[in-house]
RNA sequence: GCCCUCGUAGCUCAGGGGAUAGAGCACCGGUUUCCUAAACCGGGUGUCGCAAGUUCGAAUCUUGCCGUGGGCACCA
């Protein structure tokens, strides 16, 4: 049999331990000023639970072998001695590591506590009192959410659950702009559209590339937007009667973005996510807080005039040349509103200000927290996530997309075909910034070379063990002993349960969900092997008793786990 | 040309300066009078892109080179 390794045991030995190897070191003669402990969980269980180096770091500091120094520190351990309820043994290996094991009753008391814990376990209090911002999806109103909004939005949305589960009072924001070029390439669309519906006769033209061309209405803007449902926001205002002045480019533009806007909220309402707030770009014009930037990189001689127009000296960031920040036509560029938006959230008091991005942002980012940083914020507290483009794949062959055509595969598309929760636990599964193979055949698998379906399926037959146990008519109250764990497999998977809280924690730091994601499997391997090798219905009464606390304990983190990432944990499939 | 990403098994990818680098898929073989066979068990020879450097120790950190993807607009 082949145990799952274990990720768990860290946090629960490592304060403890960290004392007492101090103590014994200090005995030993002391430590460089600036030494801390390092302590690491072994990947092969021959290793022990967890693992200390310091006998081969300070093996130049005391001038002697580190196996050597590793017995000094083992005799003075257990000479302290140390507490057999936590640490069951010390043991000396390779070129001179610390291997230690923990106590099983200190496992089995961590069990009762996960038990206790229930719905709760797997949150700390790390985040505590702190507040956070995570910005995320932020298209603009223009079309149907894609493929590539997925990610972004499922990502976002589940850092926000993680900063949530980690104690982090967390706001979920969506910034947009309503004002600029591509809205009003929008509303001319519609426009267009609309008075080709009221006006068969209306000539059309040709537009695009070679090889990409496209028959359109005769007003349609050159880059104007292609998709049906342009065509469709034409003729639901038709068919409201509304008298419209067909000069009034605007109307067409409100209406279309109200249309949209409603629709992804509900495509967002699909996978689980509601947005908080709203910031809408304009606010920033509104208030007056942009021009107050230029004259405040003014004051900083950071911005000059040139050719009519206002420069950032992103030179002084290290860039190779200065950017625009305000064009010659007093429209201001991308970049001002942005450095406006971020100084407005970090006025706004938050401890984390995360952003998602597309991999299209990735050079461009920096300007923004530079031009923060220079006019006096704190920008460390600004934490960029980028994630590489995702690739649907179906039959082994990647699926072509245009966005010029309109050929993309919307959001919404994709959660028809292979349902909410394999899409969001694809977007999560790999590293952000790892191009992302989306496999649309294995998505919709429904077996265990499906990776959802393996943790849903781990989670609904517990219950059904749990089900039959209750059918078979074993007593609901009755002799509890976790101390009968005692096999391999039951330890190996205690041992595996107890790694939730950490690694929900060490997720959230590194705004990167897939580690849970990946922590997930581990417990249902680690459960699959116990299923295996232990049998609970048919055993004595206060064996099957414990054996069923472990699977609801089991069933308890593999449902907090898929609650944090936004998916389902059902009884039945 | 410059900047940023990524480069790990046939494929998709994990990997927090540590010990013999892992998982899933695919492929091969086995398992069902037994709590869900939508399952389980067994089977892994890889220049961790290449080369230097830092370190007691490098897939991991540094630098250079090669390759992928993205970006280098008075677009966002």
């Amino acid at each position: 049999m082949r145990l799952s390794s274990t990720p768990a045991i860290k946090p629960i030995m490592q304060s403890y331990l960290h004392q007492q190897i101090m103590s014994v070191l200090s005995q030993l003669g002391g430590t460089p000023p600036d030494f801390d402990l390092e302590f690491q969980q072994p990947a092969n269980p021959d290793h022990g639970d967890l693992a200390c180096n310091v006998a081969m770091q300070l093996a130049r500091h005391f001038k002697k072998s580190p196996r050597q120094i590793a017995e000094d520190i083992k005799n003075g351990l257990e000479s302290l001695p140390l507490d057999p309820t936590k640490i069951s043994s010390v043991e000396i290996a390779g070129p001179g590591f610390l291997n230690f094991r923990i106590a099983s009753t200190y496992l089995f008391d961590a069990l009762q506590d996960i038990i206790d814990q229930g719905e709760t376990f797997g949150r700390t209090g790390l985040g505590k009192g702190k507040r956070a911002l995570v910005e995320f999806v932020s298209a603009n109103p223009t079309g149907p959410l894609t493929v590539g909004h997925g990610r972004n939005a499922v990502l976002g949305d589940t850092i926000a659950r993680l900063l949530d589960w980690t104690g982090y009072d967390v706001e979920r924001e969506y910034y947009f702009n309503d004002a600029g070029r591509q809205m009003r390439v929008l509303g001319e669309s519609v426009k267009a559209r609309y008075l080709a519906e009221l006006d068969p006769e209306l000539g059309t033209k040709w537009i695009g590339d070679e090889g990409e061309r496209i028959e359109v209405p005769l007003p349609f803007p050159e880059d104007g937007y292609l998709g049906d449902y342009i065509a469709d926001i034409a003729r639901e205002l038709i068919a409201s009667g509304e008298q419209i002045d067909v000069e009034d480019t605007d109307r067409f533009k409100r209406a279309a973005e109200e249309k949209i806007f409603a629709e992804i909220e509900a495509t967002l309402s699909r996978m689980a996510i509601k947005m908080d707030s709203y910031f809408n770009e304009r606010s920033l014009y509104d208030s007056g807080q942009i021009w107050k930037i230029i004259d405040l990189f003014r004051e900083k001689d950071l911005a000059y005039d040139k050719d009519g127009a206002v420069w950032l000296k992103t030179t002084a960031f290290g860039k190779e040349a200065d950017t625009v920040l305000v064009k010659s036509t007093g429209e201001p560029t991308y970049r001002l509103p942005d450095i406006g938006y971020h100084i407005e959230k970090l006025e706004r008091g938050y401890d984390r200000v995360v952003d998602v991005f597309g991999a299209d942002h990735i050079a461009t980012f920096p300007d923004v927290v530079e031009g923060v940083r220079a006019l006096g914020y704190d920008a460390d507290r600004i934490e960029v996530v980028i994630y590489q483009f995702v690739t649907l794949v179906r039959s082994g062959q990647p699926v072509k997309m245009s966005t010029r055509k309109a050929t993309y595969v919307t959001l919404d598309e994709l959660m028809d075909e292979v349902g909410e929760d394999v899409t969001r636990f694809f977007f999560l599964m790999r590293s952000p910034n790892t191009h992302l193979e989306f496999d649309l055949d294995l998505a919709k698998e429904a077996s265990d070379t499906n990776p959802v379906f393996y943790l849903q399926y781990a989670h609904a037959r517990i219950q059904s063990i749990l089900r039959k146990a209750t059918e078979t008519g074993l007593p609901e109250r009755g002799e509890v002993s976790l101390a009968m764990l005692v096999h391999e497999a039951e330890i190996a998977l205690i041992k595996t349960l107890l790694g939730l809280p950490e690694q929900i924690a060490r997720a959230a730091e590194l705004n990167e969900p897939h580690r849970l994601a990946n922590f997930l499997r581990e417990v249902a391997v680690a459960f699959t092997q116990f299923y295996g090798n232990c049998r609970i219905i048919g055993e004595d009464d206060s064996l099957a008793r414990s054996r069923m606390e472990l699977a609801k304990a089991t069933a308890l983190v593999l449902r907090n786990g898929l609650t944090v990432l936004g998916i389902s944990a059902p009884d039945r499939m």
